[in-house]
DNA sequence: TAGATTGTTAATCGATTAACAATC
DNA sequence: TAGATTGTTAATCGATTAACAATC
């Protein structure tokens, strides 16, 4: 049996069905069917139950899926039965509003380590996490055993500082950083950068 | 004569290519060929070279792309060629970084208005920006003509305030929400999530 | 039971890749 | 000129959609 390969466009998804499915469950609901789901998120209810199939029949012909099992699964599936933590590179307006946002212990993050190399910050505190130098980078990671690291630093130090991480073992890299980072195959790398974002936009909204 | 439609995807991958150039640009680089753009985006040369050719013929053959004329050609096609002013909503850690964000003005976008409930924050200063009411949102967005807005604030208000947007005359949100918004078609969506790209990564993690 | 909805297969659609003539 | 690289066409690949038998 040749285990099928899900698409990464499939994963990427789930997380969004996940999202949905908690507030439902939120709002006291106990099933769904793929068509209500498919128009909360703006999406097809073929595509739901397609994405859904690569993992098993979750659903009940006549009813749809049960929510709280759904959600379960998902979560299983995801690896987000665990809290995961991370570490922080960059300590600025961005790294800060990124380690106290409430929405990632809610959901199974913990900022772990936070770094900069600015000596005026290095020492304080942001909510319970201390500033560490960078230097202590490595070491750190490494002693705590953290696969993802964030990066919030400005754009001519981000592939030095992702080098580091790599090098100390981070699997996982999330970059605010507005630069193309060159990493191994091995490292799954996600990017957001709002000013892309924006220009796309603009595109279309340029017609004027 | 129809005019052929460029797919979404290609117009999302402009941003990027325009990021490299002007960067490539800063190194003192006049020329650059569809391979090396490829590889330090991580895409095909192929790619690009058939994503420039639905605007037109840019390039050379034999030498490649003149930077500064393409850099040029993306800005015009993207609508870069002006300033956009955006207001934001929500001036809590992340609506106060945001409009703090140098990579804005940096990049021709200006957050002119930026809007909170809290008593305690209206009339205080952001950088040059002052917090107004989210009582005033539709006025001050009318009045500004501003066609770009950035949604900062919780879950449970993001829905309510992409409406109240949307109605001021808002044709383009950028959702910092952790939730799906129900738009019109004729509003243009873009959010981001970290969540979710990090549980889109913990998949892949996950296999230890 | 009758109606609703799943899981899955096959058809369609669209995007990426390969290949190469044109040409700088 | 010879080598390099474009712009474009055709081939391939993969994802989405439609359709429907199975079944709750």
């Amino acid at each position: 049996m040749t285990k099928e390969v899900v698409p990464d466009i499939v994963i990427a998804r789930l997380p969004r069905y996940l999202q949905c499915l908690n507030l439902m469950a939120k709002e006291g609901l106990h099933t769904v069917s793929s068509g209500v789901l498919a128009e909360r998120l703006g999406t097809t209810a073929a595509q739901i139950r397609k994405d859904l199939s690569y993992f098993g029949g979750f659903g009940k012909q006549g009813s749809g899926y049960p929510i709280y099992s759904l959600i379960e699964a998902l979560q299983e599936i995801l690896n987000l039965d665990r809290i995961w933590q991370v570490a922080v590179v960059g300590a600025g307006d961005l790294g800060r509003a990124l380690t106290r946002y409430q929405g990632f212990p809610r959901r199974g993050i913990e900022i772990k380590l936070l770094f900069d190399v600015d000596p005026k910050l290095v020492g304080t505190k942001v909510g319970s996490i201390t500033i560490q130098h960078v230097d202590y980078l490595e070491k750190e990671i490494q002693h705590h055993g953290i696969k993802i690291g964030v990066l919030a630093v400005p754009a001519e130090y981000a592939q030095l500082m992702a080098d580091r991480m790599v090098e100390a073992g981070i699997e996982g890299i999330l970059s605010y950083a507005p630069v193309s980072l060159i990493l191994p195959e091995s490292v799954h790398a996600q990017h957001i950068d709002p000013v892309l974002q924006l220009q796309t936009m603009m595109y279309y909204l340029g017609e004027d």
